[in-house]
DNA sequence: GTTTAAAGGTTCACTCAAGAACCATTGACA
DNA sequence: TGTCAATGGTTCTTGAGTGAACCTTTAAAC
């Protein structure tokens, strides 16, 4: 077989385990990955599934071990294996043995104008969702503008409302939306409301998915996002929930007109 | 055996297997009672344990069916009955077999003054739970203000807040006190919202159970519940948003002063 | 190159919990 | 006052999930 590329041989394969160069100190994985709950199998393959669609994990980045995301995520090797087996056949992730293997994920987003998929939201679960985020990341934003954000925190949500900017395409800025989102989360401090906006979001992520995004609204989305992080790093709580309720209302609207 | 008691031979053996008179449509247990995670058995005592300490059932009532509370639980028959053998065990339920029998509740509260309990909580979760109740309980007092209420839902809301005053004693009023968070959190009409509170309630419910009341303390916090259903009653997000978040504050300088 | 450590792959015995069927008790109701 | 239906009590089978031990592959380290 004969490649135009250099001779070094699979430079690309080297699982990149890590994070952004920023957030090793605020990663996310750590903080939303929590035991799953009901039918192990099921609810470990939707918890890691949201994870991967969330953007906790990107492209090209590798999964943790097997070993070490069994425990974390309370489930047995063997379950937990069985889940890696689901996501592999549904092309979420690749797999590969051997000393610097493990399962990489290969999913950049998927283009928005499918349907609500099979699992129809109903009328009420879309008013639930929109509620629930309502209280939750506006709260979340508040809280982490009370805080004394160290400064690799500040970069970190920096660079993530940068990357929503910089997304080549709709894909992406779905994913670095979800990203920016649950880095306000992380911020905020409290594990029990990490695990919230995660929850939010999840939610509503597979009909933030579904809606047409046009140029105007994800140029106003980011001016939102952007006067959210000022009032973060500006350590203005008050504005921050503002900001984030004036964000989230016109998400809200967005949605409701489109799906409701 | 004599008592000094009408012959009608045991008037109050017939369980209540009902709610208040009032909240036939905005009942509690149906909301709160989701399917346990992790361990089957020990998610299902610690649930229905907290169930019974927030005043979701009250003295004298009746747990519903084995059968049909397992169901709503998530879980077996035969776990559900270990789980009520357990709460027998620790005094909470008393159950009676045959027609008109079923598990009914004999706890009323504890004394304040007892320590934090065995599962000392640890400063980080104390924080975490007052921050989370401070995102979670305003946003859903602002939201159940939004609501078009109906009657009996104001007058349910009145009521909660009136058992609140009326408590004899403080483990009552601890008792009635989490049953009107969790009524404001109902009125939110929010599934999500409502768990959220009712998971903020129970990992404040120790602690505050723990804190000397003050005369002062009460009667404040009773000004501040009013407030707050005023605002709700009167369509008035912002000010309900606000009352709660008094409210909050006002309990959460309480603990981080007596516990922190 | 050889060695070695870090991954994924396989197997098996054991425990827990679900689900179903049936038994026992007792108050309600005709 | 007798019958019955609602309720808790008991037992058994089956499947899912855990935990541990061991095998295989492969890149990194020397």
């Amino acid at each position: 077989m004969v490649h135009n590329r250099a001779i070094d041989s699979h430079p690309e394969r080297v699982a990149d385990r890590g994070v952004g160069t920023v957030a090793r100190l605020a990663s996310l994985p750590e903080v939303v990955l929590r035991p799953a709950s009901g039918n192990a199998f099921e609810g470990t393959v939707e918890q890691l599934a949201t994870a991967i669609r969330l953007g906790v994990f990107t492209q090209g980045q590798a999964l943790p071990p097997e070993r070490e995301l069994a425990e974390r995520l309370g489930v047995s090797r063997n379950t937990l294996r069985e889940v890696i087996a689901a996501l592999r056949d549904s092309g979420l992730v690749t797999t590969r043995r051997g000393r610097g293997g493990g399962s990489v994920v290969t999913y950049a987003g998927v283009e928005p104008g499918s349907e609500p998929t099979a699992a129809a939201r109903t009328g009420a679960a879309l008013a639930d969702a929109l509620d629930f985020r309502y209280v939750v990341e506006p709260g979340a934003a508040a809280l982490a503008a009370g805080r004394a954000l160290a400064a690799d925190q500040r970069a970190w949500l920096l660079e993530s409302v940068r990357a929503v900017r910089n997304a080549p395409d709709n894909a992406a800025h779905r994913l670095a939306d979800s990203r920016f989102h649950l880095a306000v989360a992380t911020l905020s401090g409290s594990p029990m409301v990490i695990e919230s906006v995660t929850r939010a979001q999840a939610a509503l992520h597979e009909m933030l998915t579904a809606i047409p995004v046009l140029r105007r609204n994800i140029e106003h989305s980011n001016d939102q996002h952007d006067a959210i992080v000022v009032a973060i790093l500006g350590g203005d709580p008050k504005g921050a929930r503002a900001a984030m309720e004036e964000h989230c209302d016109a998400t809200a609207a967005l949605l409701r007109g489109l799906l409701g």
